[in-house]
Formats: C-alpha cells, structure tokens, sequence
RNA sequence: GUCCCCGUCGUUUAGUGGUCUAGGACACCGGGUUUUCAUCCCGGCAACAGGGGUUCGAACCCCCUCGGGGAUGCCA
C-alpha cells in the first residue's frame, strides 16, 4: 500500500487538509504503508517556499511521518511538482502525438462567452471543440498572431466513467457531463493539476488516492487521463468536507482554521487528532477519548460517514482540557512553559514550586494558555480589586473579617498553620459562616470571589505572601 | 442552470430488516461532591427530512419530492 498526501503550497495548513493528512497517516501506520508527501507548486503565483516549510512544520507537529518527500528524498522523486515539467512534458508529446490532445489557441476572452452561452442554452460542456480539427495553416496563423496556444485533452462525449470509491460506493459519470475538452496544459507550458496529479501519483506507485470530497468531480477527468496513458488506476476514498456551524466548507469565517493557530493558542496535538479522528467516524466501544493507537489499530477507511461534518470548535476544546488533565505534571509545566514566558520571567523561581501549582490549577485549564490567567495572583505581589471584590470588602461583613485576619495572622497563626486554621479561626471571631465567610476571605486573599479550594491556595501563597494580601487589604479606602 | 455526493437529537456519532417506545459523547438545563468556580459523579432535554412502495415487520432495501454540500478555472 503507498499512500499520498499532496498538499498545494499557497498558505498555512487548513483543518481540511490536516484531516487528510491525518486519515492518510493513520492508514500508512495501520498498514505499515509508504506515505509520499508531495507538494503540488505548480500555481507559481500563489506557492511559496515558505508556504512549503510550515506546512511540513504543521504536519510534524501533528505528529505525522511520511516516508517520502521533499524533505527526505526517496525512490520515485522529485517530490516538487514543478521539479518534474521535464517529465509531464514527455506525457504531454505523447498525448498530442497520439491525437488525444490538441492545441487551442481560443483567447480567455472567448472561453468566458462559450461558458455563458453554455449556461444559457443549458448544455454541459463550456468549451465547444472550437480548436479540435484545426489545420495546419489555421494553427500557423495563430501563432503568427502571437497567441500561446493551451493543449486540450479530447474528451470522447457519451462514455460512462465508474468507479467504486472506498467512502462514497459506486460512483458513475457521462464524459457529456463533465465540461467538455478541458486544459491541460497552459499557455505558459506550465501543466494543471488534474492533469499532472494522475501522472505523479501513477509514477509514484499510489495504491490509495485518499483526498477530500472536493476532488470527487474531478476524478473522471484524471480517470480519462489515465486511461488515455494507459496506467493502472489506483483505488479512490473521497472523504467529506468539514463544515463551518452554516454548513459550508469550513473557512475563517467560521473560527480557527490553521492548524499553526490552534499550536499558538495551545492546543495540544494529541487532542486535535483525536478529534479530527473522530469527525466521520466512531471507535467501536464509541470511546471519544481514545490513544492513538488505538485509533490506528481500530480505523478502517470504509467505515468513515459519507456525509459531510461540522467542526465542533467547543467539543475540541473539551477535548484539550481533557488531555491536559491527563497530562503528567512535569511535561505539562514544559508545555506550559512557553506561554507562561510570554508573560513572566521563570528565571529565579523555583521550579518545583510552579509545577505544584500548575498541577493544582490544571482542571481550570482547557488550552495550554489558559495557565496565564489561572496563575496571575500566585506570581503577582499587587492585586486590582475588581469593584464587586471591593464593595464586597468594604461592607460591614467585610471590615470586620479584614480586621479578624489582620489580627490572627498578627498573633495566632504560624507559619505552620497559617492556611489550615486560618478559615476556622476566622470563623469563630467574626461569627460569619457559609458565603459571608469564605467569599471575603477569598476576596481580600486572591483578590477575586471565585477560585481553587483556598486553604491550599494560601499554602502555595506562603504564609509572607497571605500576610501581605492582608495589609494590602487594610489600606483599602474608597 | 447542469453534473455528482449526502440527509438519525442543536453538533458529532451508534445503528446494516425484528433485540429501537432509537444508544453514547459535546453543548444546554437541573442535582450532588458539607463556601464559590473548575474537575468529578448523577439526572433531564432532544433525532430517524417528507411521501410513496417492497415486507408479516423498515432508521436500515427501492422510487419520488424536499433540503444541504461540492464541482462546473489557463486554482489545487
């Protein structure tokens, strides 16, 4: 089994080829199969090599491993289209000397008013054959004119074209259906994809075209092509689109649509794949929250949803905040690190002392940098009261908390039970109970009425830090 | 317009002729975990697009309608 993802260099990786990419890795680990990654550049004016880089940079990321490419090399290569016009256009002369392409000199211009009268007289075909049978004189006029022809491939009308695709089932088209002789190559010699695809993947041995639904009207044309070259047809799964929440083909529009934002935000990649993994399809036991390989050992290509998938952006967070959870403490401070730098300085804390705190944080978090927040108060000395916490701390009820605390921690409480007694003790001076007791507390401590259990809280803080919280509070004026 | 594909809770799926008064997960709502929030646990809401067949029996098979998507490029 060889297997290919083939991504066109024109901008960030989408969440739609990243589903591509994803299914196809799965099969090659499933199958211990070769996976080709080929980039099709042969848009000169959208590809770039930077496009190229993070791409692959997405693809690693994700934790996908082909076993051919640009990158690495390997036996059917070059894996650049536009390394191999020398090829295509080998294929080309062949095409054209067997009179099953020809050259057509007919202007955009004139395309675009066959295509409208197409439209209007209903018929199938937007180009009319204008150029098939043109004599020798005819074509040497036009090249005297200075026109660059395009080469056409005869399209024979009437044929049906079936194919059995391993999502979709028995799929059928009529040649008279498909838009008539269509470009193969253009004035600027450069060939088209749904030309060249067929070659590359027939050169490079794909046994499995696995791709989005988009290509499902273009596979007759590569069918035709291929049959015309006389290669073996490799086996076609046309996977459904991911929709947006309107049902159209997911874009920005509708949120989050490259996968190096989703790195940025701080997702994790175990998490994005296994969601992808689970649009279309369902383990057996429909576990959602499933390894990897387990997702391999179980996936089968014929068993992916016919129909098209909305891209659940809440159920992926979900999903994050799950992993994150089941992360092991130290490699999700590592995780974690990068963003926590974004905002502080790491440098002369004491390491084991953050960890304990991102693990005491961790179910508050649901992306990486979610920690940013959660941790604030526990690295700042200052706090902003917000005007719910002040008003909170300036009623009668909170007066006399502040000044129960100023005075246990003044005299009662230790170093050793500072943030176990500290609540109970509070408690029995002031009287208060329930939330009058804890939400001040919490209030003039962490400076907010929401948070973690706050005993250990206090205990992170260090008894200093409670102390100093404390003060600060007394000299809360208007 | 034309061609192709698709149609189970809001979303994602299970379901391949009887075990379905349709199951799970996310979301949402309610309750519990003896302060809040988060986690966790329990409960609730909620769907076979419609109409015809076939059959003793249909979410599952066939047809039509409707709805959605994709394609219709000298993009991939």
């Amino acid at each position: 089994m060889r297997l290919r993802f083939a991504p066109s260099p024109t901008g960030f990786l989408h969440i739609g080829n990243a589903r591509t990419a994803i299914i196809n890795n799965l099969l090659a680990l499933k199958n211990q199969a070769d996976f080709v990654l080929r980039i099709e550049d042969t848009d000169m004016e959208r590809s770039s090599i930077e496009s190229e880089n993070s791409i692959i940079n997405d693809l690693k990321w994700l934790g996908i491993e082909w076993t051919e490419g640009p990158d690495i090399g390997g036996n059917y290569g070059p894996y650049r289209q536009s390394e191999r016009f020398d090829i295509y256009q080998k294929y080309t002369e062949k095409l054209l000397n067997e009179g099953k392409a020809y050259h057509c000199f007919c202007t955009p211009e004139e395309i675009d008013n066959m295509r409208e009268e197409a439209q209007k007289t209903g018929r199938n075909e937007t180009y009319n054959g204008k150029c098939r049978n043109l004599s020798k004189e005819q074509k040497q006029a036009f090249l005297d004119e200075g026109r660059k022809p395009t080469v056409r491939f005869k399209v024979d009308s009437d044929i049906d074209i079936t194919f059995n695709d391993i999502i979709k089932g028995d799929i059928s088209f009529n040649s008279s259906n498909i838009g008539g002789d269509f470009i193969i190559v253009r004035s600027d010699q450069i060939p088209v994809y749904n030309y060249i695809v067929v070659i590359d993947d027939s050169l490079m041995k794909i046994s499995h075209v696995v791709r989005g639904e988009d290509h499902l009207s273009n596979t007759p044309k590569q069918i035709l092509i291929a049959k015309a070259l006389k290669f073996e047809l490799p086996l076609y799964a046309h996977m459904p689109l991911v929709m947006g929440n309107d049902r159209k083909k997911l874009s920005k529009r509708h949120g989050i649509t490259s996968v190096n934002i989703y790195r940025e935000e701080g997702y994790l990649p175990e998490a994005l794949v296994n969601y992808i993994s689970m649009l279309g399809w369902a383990a057996e036991n429909e576990e959602e929250i499933i390894s990897l390989n387990e997702i391999v050992k179980q996936f089968e290509l014929n068993k992916i949803a016919a129909s098209s998938a909305v891209f659940d952006f809440k159920k992926l967070k979900w999903m994050n905040g799950n992993y994150i959870r089941t992360l092991e403490n130290n490699e999700l401070f590592n995780k974690m690190r990068p963003y926590l730098e974004k905002e502080y300085s790491l440098e002369n804390m004491d390491q084991n002392h953050i960890i304990e705190i991102i693990t005491f944080l961790k179910p508050y978090c649901e992306l990486l940098g979610d920690i940013n927040d959660q941790i604030s108060h526990f690295f700042s000395e200052t706090i902003d009261y917000s005007s719910e916490v002040r008003e909170l701390l300036k009623s009668e009820n909170g007066v006399k908390i502040i000044a129960a605390s100023k005075e246990l921690f003044d005299s009662v409480l230790t170093e050793q039970n500072y943030h176990s007694d500290y609540i109970n003790l509070v408690k029995e001076m002031t009287g208060a109970t329930g939330k009058n007791l804890f939400m001040p507390c919490r209030a003039l401590i962490t400076g907010s009425i929401h948070g973690p259990d706050l005993a250990e809280t206090m205990r992170l803080y260090g008894y200093d830090k409670c102390k100093k919280r404390i003060l600060a509070a007394c000299q809360l004026k208007d």
